[in-house]
DNA sequence: CAAACATATAAATATATGGTTATATGAACA
DNA sequence: TGTTCATATAACCATATATTTATATGTTTG
């Protein structure tokens, strides 16, 4: 019952909930994650831990980057929780911004070869779509 | 977005989980469900509106007692909700003891026809099932 | 080794939430 | 009509939580 509890607390978060669902779509660094969804690093640090604690992320270290991903397998229980949360969010306009802004985040990189957290956050602050803003 | 957090912290809480589930069996009015789970009438009330707003439960008056019981139908989310949390729970033991105290209550109420807080409410404290007392 | 950088953690603050106690509403019934 | 009883709401308090700001850790590279 607890442990019920605690995920259905961890999963209801917007921040969380964000990070969770980009990373369905492919493992992200930290610099990335904060880009993308514009928030503060230590905010997208302690989500990450949180997420992980609750057997939900893998994490893998580049040199100083560290690359946060869904566990694979994840246990019975977090898989149907992702799988519910990303059918019933499958049409969020957020998430949908969200998405968008992770493109943009790729084009960016592809052209610069850049993943550092100054000029990253500085290119995705003007070029974020725009309902993650808020 | 918004939605999907609200049903999430709707149903991170031990009590409102307790409710949801005894519900799943039968309808239950405010003074049973005080009975069976041992709690304040006060927080079973708070906690069924709360239920009741996000659609997880009709209810109907019958006299002074307000009868609750799982909306039918329930919307494609709270549906699915109810359903994982119903498989989750399944050999929760807390619920184990919720249930076998229902049915305290039932045989109670078979025997007496009484159907009253104070009376209820003190023969369960005796007889409910040890683990709902923590 | 020192400077720079990515990430993690700590400290602090503001807000939200669960539960209790006290009070209000509204129906039954004397 | 006034009392009793079931339920609802309000006021209150204690605790938990999200986010920010400041600081620590640890890795790369000069």
């Amino acid at each position: 019952m607890k442990k019920l509890e605690n995920i259905m607390k961890l999963l209801s978060d917007k921040t969380r909930l964000r990070i969770l669902m980009l990373l369905t779509r492919r493992e992200l660094c930290v610099c990335q994650i904060m880009g993308v969804l514009g928030i503060s690093q230590p905010l997208v640090s302690r989500n990450l831990k949180l997420l992980s604690d609750a057997g939900f992320l893998d994490e893998r270290k580049e040199g100083k980057l560290v690359f946060y991903s869904i566990s694979r397998p994840l246990d019975d229980l977090n898989a149907r929780m992702v799988g519910l949360l990303k059918e019933t969010l499958k049409d969020d306009s957020i998430l949908a911004d969200d998405l968008s802004s992770l493109r943009e985040c790729e084009e960016f990189q592809k052209k610069t070869g850049k993943c550092d957290m100054k000029t990253f956050s500085e290119y995705m602050s003007k070029h974020r779509a725009k309902s993650s803003r808020v």
